[in-house]
DNA sequence: ATTAGCACTCGCACCGTTGGAGTGCTAATC
DNA sequence: GATTAGCACTCCAACGGTGCGAGTGCTAAT
């Protein structure tokens, strides 16, 4: 069966209209809609073919229609206008954004909560992996007499240290002389090469001289490295899930918020993602327990390199349109902001040309 | 009316039934207990009794009794047999707790997963509030032409950084000055006090030779500071809540998530409550989110000076003094271990001695 | 003072009923 | 041939009634 142009225009409509009320939907209602002038009758015909092509589910026999993904994933795809945020809306977001902080990590947390806020509902940002990020410098400095810091420096300007006991007694310049070492032998090297790369076989015999403080140092050297990998998760709104019928059920929202509070896993899950903003819907989703709600991801860059997400996620019901939307702005931005601080910026961050919506059916702001 | 003996009997087997069950309990069912050899409709006046004092209560007419919070009061202050850890019990606290990492931070977010996971509770820890730790040291460090880092060293071995561009060009000998005069003025202070004091001002007349250097490097030192008072709370075993039948309301659920995510805010209280273990059971909770749910505090101490907290949430009907002794050895051995990192520990940590349960009565381990 | 006995209460689970919303089908209409 | 009006039908959700079981409160006997 085709879909043809009234299908389309119905089957939109039921989206836009569950999209707001979250009632099934009938064919009276919908036939008193503007735009749709047929008959319930005629609609209920165009209704069960649409049912029959997968992209509508009945509660049961005497309710309304509800799309299903498939019809979801349709409406994302082709039917769903691009809403273009209103400059005040941007205004707002740029400015709770850049706030007070210049933090790294702070920022990324703002965001999420920031997100969670005006979407009303769950979202969560990750900081940038820094696997590219290049070594720029290492320095050792004495604490007290058994306790040194070491301090990691990267291009993109974080700092990482660690504060460490030494076994052997150390002099100033001996410790000087190590880190004018190791910062020869690592300097220009990214993080995941200083850690992968076998530089510390041979590097420990140049040093053999220190007596025994390399034995001392690295070690945490290369915890630190392994640090300056992680990434952080942040996550807010997560109480929002609540509004969305399924989780209702006590053991779904369980089994949800389990989910969510498991960092580690959930970093791996958006890491995996592809790039750009990324919509799965229901079912396309590989956990079970996101079967019945939408994922949003979008990525930003740092350099056009480092690569962090934000993301929301709601009822497949959700408003694709201005959501995605807003993400977008808030990636350009976060993207914006961290060429600025890495310092060789040049300053156009998120292009403000009001490129004009295209599609112009299908409001679903409310 | 006064408290019997035999009251006192009864109400003890009364909490203890329900702290297994969780269901509502007859008088039959406790005339049937070992060591209660009465007949259920004696139990039934004293249960009569019983209720007309405040300790129990009545979901409607034909249901058992139910323990009031009044009753748990009792029970914690008076009743309640103090449990002793099982040597096996404290090997698995004392090897989870110590695992890998030396990480100060990370040992709290540690203990904080390790007693949800013991007491399927809701738990959290809380890093110490550090503003009595003392500064040590300050070092300004060049990274290129306009960034340099800050450190900040403080005695308890806590290093805090920033990354900070400078708008006049600097050398590294000034740099180097910089960080000796900071070093003189603020060495010995109090974190607060260095926040609070007004050094500042008699300091900047003083380097007014740098140029400038100063008025970009104060304004982040004073943040560093901030940061360096900021406390961690680490939340783990969040879903457990639902176990709890009074939270299978989605509404309560909801609050209760909402309350629990807003860090800021469980900090302030968390904070706000006297040190050493702490129990309020339901409504002496002063937040409504926690009318129905016990809340149980230990304090921990670094040096005897700065204190952290851990505590779980979890029903009025838990495990009160297997949960206490739990947390009473987490405590010492957090205490402990913090005393060990500080450099001059003496090797006493958390003192074994078996001192003995006293009260015999109550076994309420599953 | 304790206990046995019994009437009573109440929540809960299980119907059957009713009303309304919405469908599917058929026959009439454009 | 496509559209529509009409109507019977289905199903859910809400409501009220009923029976059961657990547990109480009271009274009278021990």
């Amino acid at each position: 069966m085709e879909l043809s142009e009234r299908k389309l225009k119905i089957l939109q409509a039921i989206i836009s209209d569950y999209i707001k009320t979250a009632e099934p939907v009938g064919s009276r209602t919908l036939s008193k809609q503007e735009g749709l002038s047929y008959s319930p009758a005629t609609i209920r015909n165009e209704m069960a073919d649409l049912e029959e092509m997968g992209y509508l589910t009945h509660p049961h026999t005497s309710a309304g229609r509800v799309p299903s993904d498939k019809a979801y994933r349709l409406y994302v795809n082709e039917l769903m206008a691009k809403s273009e945020l209103s400059k005040e809306e941007k205004a707002i977001i740029a400015n709770r954004l850049h706030d007070t902080t210049v933090d790294f990590d702070e920022t990324i947390k703002h965001a999420a909560s920031l997100l969670s806020e005006i979407t009303n509902l769950t979202s969560f940002a990750m900081t940038p992996k820094k696997n590219e990020d290049v070594i720029k410098y290492i320095n050792l400095l004495p604490v007290d007499e058994e306790t040194v810091v070491m301090m990691i420096v990267s291009e993109s300007g974080k700092v990482s240290n660690r504060a460490l006991k030494m076994s052997v007694p150390y002099t100033e310049d001996k410790l000087d002389l190590l880190s004018k070492t190791m910062t020869y032998n690592y300097k220009g090297k990214t993080v995941s090469q200083a850690l992968t790369n076998n530089i510390i076989a041979n590097f420990e015999t140049d040093v053999v001289a220190m007596s025994g403080m390399a034995e001392d140092v690295m070690p945490n050297f290369m915890k630190t490295l392994e640090e300056m990998l992680n990434v952080n998760l942040y996550m807010d709104g997560l109480s929002n899930i609540f509004d969305i019928p399924e989780y209702s059920d006590v053991a779904k929202a369980r089994s949800f918020i389990e989910m969510m509070t498991q960092k580690e896993e959930m970093t791996k899950k958006l890491i995996e993602r592809d790039d750009g903003i990324l919509i799965t819907i229901g079912d396309e989703n590989k956990d079970s327990e996101l079967s019945d709600v939408s994922l949003i991801t979008a990525s930003y860059s740092v350099d056009g390199k480092l690569v962090g997400k934000i993301g929301v996620i709601g009822p497949t019901r959700m408003r694709y349109s201005k959501i995605t939307s807003i993400m977008e702005y808030l990636t350009d931005n976060l993207s914006g902001s961290f060429k600025l601080e890495s310092g060789d910026a040049d300053e156009d961050q998120a292009s403000e040309d009001p490129e004009e919506t295209q599609n112009d059916e299908s409001r679903e702001d409310s």
